[in-house]
RNA sequence: UAAGUAAGCGGGGUGAUUGCUGCGCACAUAGUUUGGCUUACAAGUCUCACAUUAUAUGUGAUUAAGCAAAUUAUAUGCGUGGAGGAAAGUCCGGGCACCACAGGGCAGAGUACCUUGUAAAGCAAGGGAGUCGCGAGACUAUAGACAGUGCAACAGAAAAUAUACAGCCGAUGGUAUGGUGCAUUAAUUAUGUACCAAAAUCAGGCGAUGGUGAAAUAGUGAGGUAAGAGCUCACUAUCUCAAUUAGCAAUAGUUGGGAUUGGUCAACCUUACUCGGUGCAAGACUAAACAGAAGGGAUGAAGUUGCCCGCUUCGUUUGACCUUCAGGUAAGUCGCUUAGAGGAAUAAUCACUGUCCCCGAUUUAUCGGGGGUACAGAACUCGGCUUAUAAGCUUACUUAAGCC
RNA sequence: GGGGCUGUGGUGCAGUUGGGAGCACAUUUGACUGGCAGUCAAAAGGUCACGGGUUCGAAUCCCGUCAGCUCCA
């Protein structure tokens, strides 16, 4: 198991359905042990584990299907192209602006976000 | 050509890199199950299977390892499929599921011209009526106001069983005034009575007139009268009944009779018709935990003889076990889909290109630059409705102007 | 998935058998004061969420949209 997720670390860039935290139990727990960093509109929470898992939280004020299944799509794209830069368990919670964002801005600003977090 | 009406089409394309997801196949790894096979260990009861066989007997069941099969999960590879005209809003109706198989009454809700279509509908098509528009056409919650109750600000005489007021009339009856005649009286006075006169008044008659208002008891003309009035007549308008013609019908036309004592039912309401409720988070199945019942076994006490077995009675499952029954939470499966059931995929980025708009240049058809390319994302499913929608396109028709 | 409620000046709210668009605070101006606060007097500010319809007349009645809030699960 080990090897094979080494090696899917190394040359792959997929996104399978264990690297995501579903659960609501599980987004409870990193926002209680998580650390919280924020800049502009978008905040990371970030809480040290073995395996990486990411989540992604939507305000409720972004409207609409089809934006928000978009910048869901854009942040899960960004987290597949910089795998290497991803630690731990971590949530990105975008809030309202976000989704006017074009797709190198909104990933600058994500990585700028992991540097300040020092992941 | 311009303005407009109606019905539709349409929802860009190709490629590269990296990905998501359902199904199928192949292979690998891990787990689970199987009374399966082999070896070793253990071996008391029940039960089951197989063999000899009517009972009965023998073997197997436990644990460990290996093998085999089935199944689940994960990874990899290949193949194949993967969002709309509205998927939206949830405004109607159906399928499907459960609830007392669904029936009656009340309440409540909905619909309201006719015919046809449909599984059904408040939907669609055609027709009728009304309103709007020069017109093509559009819109309409299109039954009932002699069943009842209510409402109408301001203005106005009056806003609802019409009559109070202003006003008109003085035919009929009365009062008072004047004149004349007659009777009584001494009298030109006074009283009574009769007649006449014009103006007035009371009773009365009238509903024509009233600077209103959204709406005032049908409009015009003639007759009629004291004055007037659908009081009568003629024509017109509306409603209604009957006959007849056309039509399946709604309805329309004609003839005749009657009425014209309003408006509002998207005020309460009346009439006719329709509707049982809840909704896939419906519901069905498996089923740890948990609580319960029955049986077996175990154990304690008492009795049967001191002990053991057995039996009887009582107690115990918070001292432990097994089996069965029905209930059932967590969880899972089905419901559920040749898109699909996971917080929910169907894509992200880039390049070229199609199309439209703007600017510039000129060879008037091209080039260069810039910008735009919508609304919007399935969650059980289907038929409608409503709403959103970039550019472009098609068809039919109307009006106006010009030309032939 | 399925229900319910609300929308009126800048803010918070009244307003129902359909007929005047209002209240409080805030804003502006003036007076009282040497000045502020405060009080008094006055003024401005409204497509009654939007679009249709019924009606003589609609914030109100009916239909359809939009936005916000909320409940069940």
């Amino acid at each position: 198991m080990k090897e094979s997720e080494a090696g899917n670390f190394l040359h792959s860039q997929c996104f399978a359905r264990i690297e995501r935290i579903t659960k609501r139990r599980e987004f409870e727990r990193v926002f209680k042990i998580g650390v919280r960093k924020k800049i502009g509109t978008l905040t990371l929470i970030y809480s040290p584990s073995d395996t990486r898992r990411i989540g992604i939280i939507l305000d409720r004020h972004i409207k609409g299907a089809v934006v928000r299944n978009k910048l869901k799509r854009r942040l899960r794209d960004i987290y597949r192209k910089n795998k290497s830069c991803f630690k731990g368990e971590c949530i990105i919670i975008a809030y309202k602006g976000t989704e006017v964002m074009d797709y190198n801005v909104l990933r600058d600003a994500v990585l700028k976000l992991l540097t300040k977090q020092g992941v």
